[in-house]
RNA sequence: GGCGCUGUCGUCUAGAGGCCUAGGACAGGUCCCUUUCAAGGACCAUACACGGGUUCGAAUCCCGUCAGCGCUACCA
């Protein structure tokens, strides 16, 4: 059996859809499970929507999901590969030369300045891998334009052209272009070519259950990088939608998805996205990555969202990342949480403040809090930090420890949730919680800490 | 409208005639833990679209109905 060459052909539309994203990944599994060829091709014909910056949207996409192509454009404005050009707008001579080789076939004719194929009648039969043998009646199909009378190629022709110019042994491609497919077979064989084999996918559908379009809230995968997802939870989800792995199992290392990945145990019907798995995933694949990942992870994404985060104090920044990772999932998560560090202007939020700063008590608690942190000297540990707030819920004559505990979280951070609290008031130090505790107390005293709208 | 694909818990799926009183996961609920939110543990609820066949036996095969989606461009 020759060696598989498989494609993946987005059109540079300004961001990499996930439902391409999806169809690239299959077809780069399938690549290699089988030791076969990945290419990227460029199906950039539309010039007015052809940008350079659309196009990188592309290779960033790829490689941030880590789908690695081996032939195609490097991204540099090199390619690799000897089957190139790479990009549809540079293959205009090849197209021109098939156009011949088909009218010079007597296949075609000419109808209102455009070119059009005769269709046979026909029945037109799809072998697919996914959807089975599905067949066709053709007796009433009109004639296919692939030449406009402006004299460009049409997509079902280049497309074609570019399969059998590159190659290519497995067409990999959403369900959508099932119903197509005979016409492009109908033009292979016109050409006198061998088809392809044809693997269909279902489609990634939206919550309302239609094809999943850019309007769609995260249907960017460019939503997923800047959101602070980790590309292994987005690639492993993404495989789980129309594909399983095995019985049971979800979660497996990509060498793993990459063995056990077969184009005939796809389903055939469509999946709807759903964010709240994937977010899930991510919380599990963000548990287990390795101190070095994390490390090397955040420091990226803290770089690209909060900046100001380098400012910071070294020791007390990665004391914060380590109590903070255990609880969140994602980075514009943990960002988030890093907002009240930033600064010690921070915010107090409206459920704080709902909550927590419209006790009476508050500023007498908040004083009785001070003291008890002064009394411990220099040295504060979580277990003589808990001490104080035990001791001070006891002289307050509070019910629980957690009335006085939930009110310090909130004087520190602003904030109702967050991360250990013990934990956190150690890696802020004993003088910065002193004058955080200080600083709420002033505030509240001048009537600056009310309930917002 | 025509044609095509699909139809298992709310969602993603396991299931290729008996192993299914249908399994797992997310989401939901209850409880435990507990310092909030998480995380973790225990448990609960919820599905074979419907109707006919075939068969000793059907979620699995066939037909019909209904529903969803897709295609039907001188878009890609």
């Amino acid at each position: 059996m020759s060696k598989v060459r498989v494609r993946f052909a987005p059109s540079p539309t300004g961001l990499l859809h996930i439902g391409g994203a999806r169809t690239a990944l299959f077809n780069w599994l399938y690549a290699r499970h089988t030791g076969g060829t990945f290419v990227l091709r460029v199906e950039d014909t539309d010039q007015s929507r052809n940008t350079q910056e659309a196009v990188d949207v592309i290779f960033r996409g790829m490689r941030w999901l880590g789908l690695d192509w081996d032939e195609g454009p490097d991204g540099k404005g090199g390619f690799s590969g000897d089957r190139g050009p790479y990009f549809q707008s540079q293959r205009s001579s090849i197209y021109a030369q098939y156009l011949e080789k088909l009218q010079s076939g007597g296949r075609t004719y000419e109808d209102g300045g455009a070119l059009k194929f005769r269709m046979p009648k026909t029945p037109g039969v799809v072998k697919d891998l996914v959807c089975g043998e599905v067949t066709f009646d053709r007796t009433m199909e009109p004639d296919l334009v692939i030449r406009r009378k402006d004299g460009s190629p049409v997509f079902h022709f280049v497309n074609v052209v570019d399969d059998l110019e590159m190659g290519i042994t497995h067409v990999i491609r959403g369900e959508d272009h099932l119903t197509n497919t005979h016409k492009h077979i109908a033009l292979y064989e016109a050409l006198g070519a061998t088809t392809p084999q044809f693997a269909h996918i279902p489609l990634i559908l939206n919550q309302g259950g239609s094809k999943m379009s850019k309007r769609d809230e995260g249907a960017a995968l460019g939503f997923y990088e800047e959101a602070g997802y980790l590309p292994a939870a987005v690639r492993n989800y993404l495989c789980l939608l129309g594909w399983s792995p095995g019985a049971n199992e979800e979660i497996l290392p990509v060498e793993e998805l990459i063995k056990r990945f077969e184009l005939t145990k796809i389903n055939r019907s469509n999946a709807r996205f759903d964010g709240d798995k994937l977010f899930w995933m991510n919380g599990e694949y963000w548990r287990s990555m390795s101190d070095g990942d994390f490390r090397k992870f955040t420091q990226e994404f803290l770089q690209r969202t909060r900046p100001e985060a380098s400012q910071m104090d070294a020791k007390m920044r990665e004391g914060l990342l380590k109590i903070m990772r255990e609880k969140v999932r994602t980075g514009r998560e943990l960002a988030d949480w890093m907002d009240p560090y930033l600064t010690e202007e921070y915010e107090y939020s409206a459920e704080s403040r709902k909550k927590q700063f419209s006790n009476p008590d508050a500023a007498k608690l908040l004083g009785m809090l001070e003291a008890g942190f002064a009394s411990l000297g220099g040295g504060m540990d979580e277990a003589n930090a808990e001490a104080v707030c035990k001791r001070i819920a006891e002289e307050a004559a509070l019910p629980k420890p957690a009335k006085v505990i939930h009110l310090l979280r909130a004087a520190v951070s602003g904030r109702t949730v967050g991360p250990s609290l013990f934990a956190l008031l150690v890696v802020l130090g004993i003088d910065r919680v002193k004058a955080r505790l200080l600083r709420t107390k002033k505030l509240l005293e001048a009537g600056q800490l009310g309930v917002t709208a």
